[in-house]
RNA sequence: GGCGGGGUGGCGGAAUUGGUAGACGCAGUGGACUCAAAAUCCACCGCUGGUAACAGUGUGCGGGUUCGAGUCCCGCCCCCGCUACCA
């Protein structure tokens, strides 16, 4: 053991020993208990973020402690290695996606290498590749036998000029975010996956969810959105038919005054044919994008479509509008309007003079006006006829029974979940395995011509997918012989993401999308991850897991037994404001900060020219406030066990961290002075194993202490997921080892069992330096393969525990009595602690309450 | 607007079941060592008063329950995240 610390030397030497060693592959065991640890992959950007290494480094703690453990632990990585960053790459620096993903993979590799995580490496994956993603496209062909995959026109974002469909984070007030173009809605065919199916399951199966925070199922639970309403058929008054609206207010039909139906309603549009004005009101609608932010600040706007129905209770003719707020997707696409008792209808027939009517009265008999604001509480029905003076749930089942028996409504469950739209006019993602024949009639891809291969070589010209100008992919023989064209959209990147964890169980299988490995492993365990994936990706995941388990690929319901989500990596921000109001934004390593003689931060100076910087709010690291730290820097000069100590030690995993250089500083320290300890006593030669009954008080106190220790960080790691605090505990014992006497071969003894406890509990934080120790503390098998250290009960015996005197609940004094004491003994020496004397003096008891082993309560007065 | 999470020293955070508020770390102040600096070590470190012992006060604000409240209950203020014409 060198007796200076220096990471960056050893670092690389230990990894080189795991790696030869085979520490962290994976096999399976049916004699074993297995745990599979997973994090998030990422995506190939180019350099691991600070919000890379936290999630990671969580992971990788909680995989080496269940090995530690003796479980059978499988911690694979891989890369989401599809998706639009590279194509804008390609464009920027003309270098192929293929090649620019590949190579920030090999860089990042690096990283993760560097880091020291235990992956089994030997079954990383890229999306990317065809042995990947042929699997998902021979799944989706089966989805499309069982009916699960459709085709069908959407309004999706157009950019008239990229000439590509835009997700709406692409959409910037109303532009496309890269060609500036006025967006519009365009209704073109798309692929869609029948989530929706499985929209009930994915509800209720959140409840056995016991490992998941509250917070990501409540939000999947608003996503899904399940409602419970009345389809309900309004006669057209010309005799075409029916207007069906779908209400989950069926009290409230009798305070119908009008109805409104989406632009895109085939009821608007047939009205557009002879009435030029609505024509061009729908044109105008079209313009706008369907992004939800935009929508929110646009005015009610509507137009009379010179149509009526006919109110099927009350008989009277009722004008249709259409309305820019009704939202084709929802529902039928039409709505019943209910001014008097719905904000939105209410807002709309202000706007354009429409009748308000009052149908619903609270239940006190309090007096609400309806004229002046919309009365929306679910309470007791009035100017209803014989529906009159009814609760809410009461009008509800009468007003359904009575439209159900005349055949004019049903009962019916709505999802705000809508199916899951996932094609892209994109080049990088993974070709939908479908053909089109001669008429243009859909072939889907037969299993052995799979896979579908992207074509890597590419020219790229333009925005628009290359694809679409590539002959050899476009042009395809069909199943029959005959000539067709091949489908250029690609998979949305979320498709590949969706099943990776079920892959990495037999990431080599050539036969099959998994085999019978994928039974052992999964569930995964822990899945440790960004909250921001709190429904998109998790939805996902777990609606592709119950395909697969239907399919006979998976024999668990649920893919993530426990979800544990990271919060963000934040730092402060720097800016300079020019007079325009733009925002020049300064990295916070190109800053000094400037101190009071308390330390508070009073001003902050560009380093460049000396100059002040405005001081901003700490927020999450990114690119466009310029408060990323690179993580690879720190790495550099302080290694990687630093830095995976203070990340882990700044803040809980779920809360967000703020990122201190000088924190990172005093981790390093901390590191230091404990090498530097174990050097210490090492040099002094070897020491015995601690002998049963032999130490001193003061011996005994500190191996107490170490016990204590252990029992502390055991809880806080596997139970709490509280790295922070298990790091303090142990800094709390290496600081009172640090002060112990080092004269006896006992002090030795204790010191020696101190530092091995050290050792052990930080291994799995920091692996490497404890690594190193281990061997200097004497012993030859790896400290990978070492158990967790077990607590000796015996060692926490205390004789005298210490007790907190109070009076009238305010501390007065401490005192010490034996452990086993009993409650009189415990009041008698707190009544003649000279302290409570002084404050119960001249008054009477009353009452003296004792809570064993904490404190005794003297209630005077 | 809806849902979720928060508000504790100069800062990050701790207090796990209602029982010593501020563990641990950072920053800061004073001192030792040094020609000097860095590094290291020692001491102090919520606020007010006091040389000190100690006392008063203190966990966003106002009430309440309790022998005892950062923690529980009622009312309010503020911040963050997600979501949002969902009929």
């Amino acid at each position: 053991m060198q007796e200076r610390y220096n990471p960056v030397e050893i670092e690389p030497v230990i990894q080189a020993q795991w790696a030869s060693a085979g520490a962290f592959r994976a096999v399976e065991d049916a004699t074993r208990e297995k745990f599979y640890c997973l994090c998030m992959f990422p995506y190939p950007s180019g350099r691991l973020h600070m919000g890379h290494v936290r999630n990671y480094t969580i992971g990788d703690v909680i995989a080496r402690y269940q090995r530690m453990l003796g479980k059978n632990v499988l911690q694979p990585m891989g890369w989401d290695a599809f998706g639009l960053p590279a194509e804008n790459a390609a464009i920027e620096n003309n270098v192929p996606p293929a090649r620019w993903t590949r190579s920030n993979i090999d860089y990042m590799r690096g990283q993760l290498q560097r880091l020291g995580f235990s992956y089994d490496w030997s079954r990383e994956l890229a999306t990317c590749d065809p042995d990947y993603y042929r699997w998902e496209q021979w799944f989706f062909t089966r989805l499309y036998e069982r009916n699960l995959v459709y085709r069908k026109t959407a309004v999706v974002n157009w950019d008239p000029i990229d000439q590509t469909v835009l997700a709406n984070e692409q959409v910037i007030d109303g532009r496309g975010w890269r060609s500036g173009a006025l967006v519009e809605r365009r209704e073109i065919p798309q692929w869609f996956v029948r989530i929706t199916a499985y929209a009930d399951e994915l509800l209720a199966d959140l409840d056995k969810l016991e490992g998941w925070p509250d917070a990501v199922k409540t939000m999947q639970r608003n996503w899904i959105g399940r409602s419970e309403g009345l389809l309900v058929r309004f006669e057209l008054a010309d005799g075409s038919g029916n207007l069906e609206v779908y209400t989950t207010r069926p009290d409230t039909l009798f305070g119908v005054t009008y109805m409104a139906v989406a632009p895109e309603h085939p009821v608007a549009r047939r009205a557009a044919e002879t009435h030029p004005q609505i024509a061009e009101f729908l044109a105008s609608c079209a313009q706008h994008s369907t992004s939800e932010a935009v929508i929110e600040k646009l005015e009610k706007r509507g137009m009379p479509l010179d149509v009526s129905v006919r109110h099927p209770l009350t008989g009277e003719l009722v004008p249709v509008w259409v309305a820019n707020f009704v939202l084709m997707s929802y529902g039928t696409g039409a709505v019943m309007s209910v001014p008097g008792h719905d904000e939105r209808d209410h807002e709309f027939a202000r706007q354009y003079g429409l009748p308000i009517t009052q149908v619903v009265r609270p239940a006190d008999g309090s007096a609400v006006d309806v004229q002046q604001v919309a009365y929306v509480e679910k309470a007791v029905t009035c100017n209803s006829g014989e529906f009159s003076d009814l609760p809410f749930k009461a009008a509800f089942d009468a007003v359904a029974a009575r439209l159900e028996r005349e055949g004019r409504a049903e009962r019916q469950v709505q999802f705000r979940l809508r199916d899951w739209l996932v094609s892209r006019q994109r080049y990088w993602g993974c070709p939908i395995p479908v053909l089109y024949d001669a008429n243009g009639e859909l072939v889907p891809e037969s299993a052995d011509h799979l896979p579908v291969t992207l074509p890597e070589n590419i020219e790229w010209s333009g925005v628009s997918s290359p694809l679409l100008k590539h002959p050899d992919f476009m042009h395809a023989t069909l199943p029959d012989g005959t000539q067709g064209r091949r489908e250029t959209d690609t998979f949305d990147t979320f498709f590949e993401s969706s099943w990776y964890f079920a892959r990495f169980c037999s990431p080599d299988s050539t036969t099959s999308m998994v085999d019978a490995r994928a039974l052992y492993w999964m569930p995964v365990d822990i899945y440790i991850g960004g909250i921001e994936h709190a429904v998109l990706h998790l939805l996902y995941a777990r609606f592709f897991h119950k395909l697969m388990r239907d399919a006979g690929l998976a024999n668990s319901d649920e893919p993530f037994t426990r979800l544990l989500t990271q919060g963000m990596v934040c730092k402060e921000t720097y800016f300079r404001e020019a007079h325009n109001g733009k925002k020049t934004w300064f990295n916070p390593e190109a800053v000094d900060v400037v101190t009071d003689d308390k330390g508070r931060v009073t001003a902050a100076k560009a380093k460049s020219d000396g100059l002040p910087v405005e001081i901003g709010a700490v927020e999450k690291m990114s690119k466009s406030k310029n408060n990323g730290i690179d993580p690879q820097t720190l790495i550099d000069r302080y290694g990687a066990d630093t830095v995976r100590l203070y990340t882990m030690f700044a803040a809980p995993p779920e809360q967000s961290l703020e990122w201190s250089d000088s924190a990172v500083e005093g981790a390093f320290r901390f590191l230091r002075g404990l090498w530097r300890m174990t050097y210490e006593h090492v040099a002094r030669g070897h020491a015995a194993r601690v002998a049963a009954g032999t130490l001193d008080a003061e011996q005994t106190t500190l191996r107490r202490k170490i016990h204590e220790t252990i029992s502390k960080v055991t809880d806080d790691i596997s139970r709490r997921y509280k790295f922070n605090t298990a790091i303090a505990s142990v800094m709390e014992l290496v600081n009172a080892l640090g002060k112990a006497a080092q004269t006896t071969p006992a002090d030795r003894s204790v010191m020696q069992e101190g530092l091995e406890t050290c050792t052990l509990l930080l291994a799995p934080i920091v692996p490497h330096c404890t690594e190193a120790m281990w061997k200097a503390l004497g012993h030859d098998s790896a400290l990978v393969t070492a158990p967790w250290p077990q607590v000796d009960a015996a060692a926490l015996v205390r004789d005298e525990v210490e007790l907190v005197v109070q009076v009238n609940g305010k501390k007065r004094g401490e005192i010490r009595v034996a452990a086993d004491a009993d409650d009189k003994t415990a009041e008698a020496a707190a009544l003649a602690d000279p302290n409570v004397a002084r404050f119960i003096e001249g008054q009477t008891v009353r009452k003296i309450v004792v809570v064993r082993g904490r404190l005794v309560n003297i209630v005077a007065g």
